[in-house]
DNA sequence: CCCTGATTCGC
DNA sequence: GCGAATCAGG
């Protein structure tokens, strides 16, 4: 499989977002990391923010029998700020294991993507608030990984009965019915 | 052994 | 340009 602009485009979305070449591998198919990463190389896009990244423990290899994605858990819900605190720890959610908790990627570069604007946009723009700048009205939605650079909360007003902002509200208490597809 | 990115070099 | 093999490291 060659690289196309879409798969080139995505390469670059996925590293930049601090994927690791085998985790963005994974996720073009039909290439290695070594392909990843050449390929990252030839675009000279590589000086990605590696301060607090380095190896993933990894769930579970090809130990999982033939049991590959099975993508059962519809967790929305984003992990608590209590937990994303103190479960800092070395727990990177992976989106091999099926349990793996992980933000849906789209949502994350919506909301870090779009430069500061006004309100009254359908997504609200996150104002990239720290965890000690969280106050109870404050949308307390996390964006990006915790254990990675740039992690920060939405940050936006929310109504005193939600921890959200609105838009994140509609998005954490969908019913884990039908949610969009993970890949 | 698992993983990470970096580099080389034949294709 | 591509990526397997290899290297250096956690």
């Amino acid at each position: 499989m060659g690289w196309t602009d879409e798969r080139v485009e995505l390469l670059k979305q996925l590293w930049t977002e601090g994927l690791s070449a085998s985790q963005i591998a994974d996720k073009l198919g039909g290439v290695s990391r070594n392909a990843v990463i050449g390929k990252v190389h030839r675009l000279k896009l590589e000086s990605r923010a590696k301060a607090s990244n380095v190896a993933a423990p990894v769930v579970e290899r090809q130990a999982s029998h033939h049991l590959k994605e099975v993508e059962t858990v519809e967790m929305v819900q984003p992990t608590r700020i209590v937990a994303a605190r103190s479960v800092s720890a070395r727990s990177m959610p992976r989106t091999h294991g099926a349990t793996a908790l992980k933000m849906e990627p789209e949502e994350v570069a919506e909301v870090i993507a779009e430069p500061q604007r006004q309100s009254g946009e359908v997504v609200p723009i996150a104002r990239k608030l720290s965890l000690v700048q969280l106050t109870e009205s404050t949308c307390k939605w996390p964006v990006g990984d915790p254990l990675k650079p740039g992690f920060h909360f939405c940050g936006n007003g929310s109504n005193e009965s939600s921890p959200y902002c609105e838009y994140h509200a509609s998005l954490a208490f969908q019913p884990a019915s039908e949610r969009r597809r993970v890949r």
